[in-house]
RNA sequence: GGAGAGGUUCCCGAGUGGCUAAAGGGAGCAGACUGUAAAUCUGCCGUCUUCGACUUCGGUGGUUCGAAUCCACCCCUCUCCA
């Protein structure tokens, strides 16, 4: 039902193509995710997302379970059928929120007791429970349930976050029960050298289908993300894919992808999408601004999205000062267009042979500090 | 012709003697955003190079140590009655 191939491994870099088989079909990496909390890719139909080639998306447990309840979703046939998307999707544990609710949340070695964003009311969360309720949601692959550290964070206290995690994941597997679901399991450790290494090992040594990397990109310098993949890499399992959670800039993309990674997700294409800022292969614009009053220019003249193909910056610009709901569509749109159509030009790269090549190409063109 | 109300910084709009370069909102400008409490949040928003200095509240004079605030006249809007 979940199988991981590797196609292709590029030489003098560790990025690499591979196929992945879900039971809602193949995804071919190295491969972009956009994320659609609550079970929607916020201000996008699954049916452009399609059209911009998405191969999966990613939703999240904590806030399913919240709203409209796992219950219910389950009632409807599962995530898939309830929200109109029948290609793989990945589901979140809620292990994010720990760290994003750090307010609202009491963590102990039993598990997290959160207190709703939506009501205040009270709810327990646990490796046992996370599992069955992303069970319940029916996801193509689960996620591990985890404690994410923030940025920065002493050795001891990381430690402990890591070694709980440890301790959750394997709760996790005992409790998973549905076989045509994915569980991975996620690496923490914070920015230290030896935790990173040691959760590294112990997550990869695991029997589980694909490895992720969490806590990164959680306000951490970006070159003290790409050293931590880089401790990471060497002991990362070849024939597993390798997950970098919660990363979606084009140049943390690259520098993923060189450093093995098969997965990425990240709210910022959407996100930024809806502030009013584009992606591009150069940096981003900020449409918003008033140097594109008059700029009749598409976002990139390169770009082949319907966004790209019939509007200007000028237009986005007005429709965002506006505050008309399509700015935020047609922003959201191309951003995701461009950045799974990034990942489409590194499997090339990769499959030619000229990764590097590319990667070179892309630096001496990003303009973003 | 008569009776009222009012003119405040780009706009709306508070402010009735010093704490007022002047509340609040809007507009404008900029910044942030990376497993989404986000169609959000933050900053700036009279001029000058900062501490600070300077010029502002329809106009002109006046009262006062001190005026957007009080007085006089003038200009202009709006409402009601003829």
């Amino acid at each position: 039902m979940f199988e991981y191939e590797v196609i292709k491994n590029a030489k003098g870099t560790k990025a690499r193509t591979g196929k992945l088989q879900t039971p809602h079909g193949e995804i071919k990496t190295p491969v972009f995710m956009p994320v659609g909390t609550q079970a929607t890719v916020k201000a996008v139909l699954p049916r452009d997302l399609d059209e911009a080639g998405a191969q999966i998306v990613l939703s999240n447990t904590y806030h399913l379970y919240m709203r409209p309840g796992a219950d219910l979703v389950e009632e409807a046939g599962g995530l898939h059928s309830f929200m109109g998307w029948h290609k793989p999707i990945l589901t979140d544990s809620g292990g994010f929120q720990v760290f994003s609710l750090k307010g609202m949340r009491k963590i102990s070695d039993d598990g997290v007791r959160f207190q709703s964003h939506i009501d205040g009311s009270y709810h327990m969360f646990t490796p046992e429970s996370a599992t069955h309720t992303q069970q319940q949601l029916g996801a193509d692959i689960i996620m591990a349930f985890d404690e994410c550290s923030p940025y920065p964070c002493e050795h001891d206290k990381t430690m402990q976050a890591m070694e709980r995690t440890h301790r959750w994941i394997e709760r996790c597997i005992k409790a998973k029960t549905r076989h045509d679901q994915a569980l991975f399991g996620i690496i923490q450790g914070g920015m230290h050298d030896d935790l990173r290494r040691q959760s590294a090992e112990f997550i990869s040594n695991l029997d589980l289908p694909g490895v992720a990397v969490g806590g990164l990109s959680v306000g951490e310098p970006k070159h003290l993300m790409n050293d931590m993949l880089d401790i990471i890499s060497p002991i990362l399992p070849g024939d597993k894919p390798h997950y970098l959670m919660g990363v979606g800039s084009l140049d943390c993309l690259v520098e993923g992808v060189h450093r093995g990674i098969d997965m990425f997700d990240c709210v910022l294409p959407t996100r930024t999408g809806r502030m009013g800022t584009a992606v591009t292969k150069r940096g981003r614009l900020v449409l918003r601004n008033a140097t594109y009053a008059r700029d009749f220019s598409p976002i990139d003249e390169d770009c082949d999205c319907y966004t790209c193909k019939n509007f200007s910056r000028a237009y986005l610009r007005h429709l965002i000062k506006a505050g008309e709901i399509l700015a935020a569509q047609l922003i959201t749109l191309h951003n995701i267009r461009c950045t799974i159509r990034f990942m489409d030009e590194i499997q090339e790269a990769i499959e030619q042979d000229r990764f590097n090549e590319f990667r070179d190409y892309f630096w001496r063109n990003w303009h973003e500090k």
